[in-house]
DNA sequence: CCCCTTGGGTTCGGATTCCGAACCCTAGCT
DNA sequence: AGCTAGGGTTCGGAATCCGAACCCAAGGGG
């Protein structure tokens, strides 16, 4: 395998990772699925700086991922809530539970579990061939560098 | 869906991402599993200042992921290889990539591919049931607090 | 009518982290 | 004897982070 450099500008692993790999943001996003939608509550549940989750939230709404929304409680109040394109991020973050329930799991167990809705079941993260069905590890991969490769 | 309040050190999404979630961290990820093993390697490819990959390689090993092998050239230099621990995030860099390529991809397209390496076949990540079988997004999953829970 | 509370922020200064450039050390090569 | 290559360490300035304090508008209570 010889090392391939990518530009980093037209990796598709490094842009959503230049994301996400900012402090907060995976926590941020973790408790936007477990419900989470009100700044407050993101700041009490958190324990972030208010100045930060401000930052956070804005470029989380800036990429599309989460969507500011008005709603009335009793007066006009905002709701952060997932987009479409931020709740197919669910595939990460499951995949880094799932490793983080093999690997860092601590003494005591998890906090939370999950389980499909209807039926009860585990649930599982797999990497597979789309064409042949096959589950992959990363030994199985070929990759192609497509442009601006020198190794 | 009532918000959760979860003990991040506790939490088996938490404290993967703590660890990815830093800068470069996922990058250095991306390069070992493009075959980069040597320190001089990873800074050319990465433009990572040298302390800064020092420190990142080092949390790596200390963490399991990574693990730091002498090997001879002319004489002794070193390699950093993934390690059992650290191969099977692969789930996570793949779900990333996916993503990336749906949501983020720059118009000139990706710079590399993947495939099978056999079959050449397209690769997929997918979100599943262990017990039913069925594929799932965030809305058919049931989280169930453990501990620690104040909503 | 005035003050208090609530949600959703902004501003500020100090503490951390990042990062580039320069330096260090050891073996071998010429 | 000096040069190079690999793998680092040290340093100081620049960019981020973060907690605490402040701001503001709309109800509600007295």
């Amino acid at each position: 395998m010889a090392p391939v450099k990518v530009a980093d500008e037209l990796c598709t692993l490094s842009l959503p990772a230049a994301l996400l790999g900012e402090r907060w943001t995976l926590l941020l996003l973790r408790q936007a699925f477990l419900g989470t939608r009100r700044f407050e509550d993101f700041q009490t549940e958190m324990d972030i700086s208010r100045s930060v989750l401000t930052e956070r939230l804005g470029t989380l709404v800036e990429e599309g991922i989460l969507r500011r929304e008005a709603y009335k409680d009793v007066r006009t109040r905002y709701e952060y809530r997932l987009t479409e394109k931020g709740l197919e991020l669910y595939p990460v973050l499951m995949a880094l539970r799932k490793w983080g329930d093999r690997w860092m799991s601590p003494a005591e167990g998890p906090s939370f579990d999950v389980h499909h809705r209807t039926c009860g079941g585990d649930i599982g993260v797999h990497v597979s061939c789309e064409g042949c069905g096959a589950e992959l590890t990363a030994r199985d991969v070929r990759v192609t560098p497509l442009r601006d490769s020198r190794a």
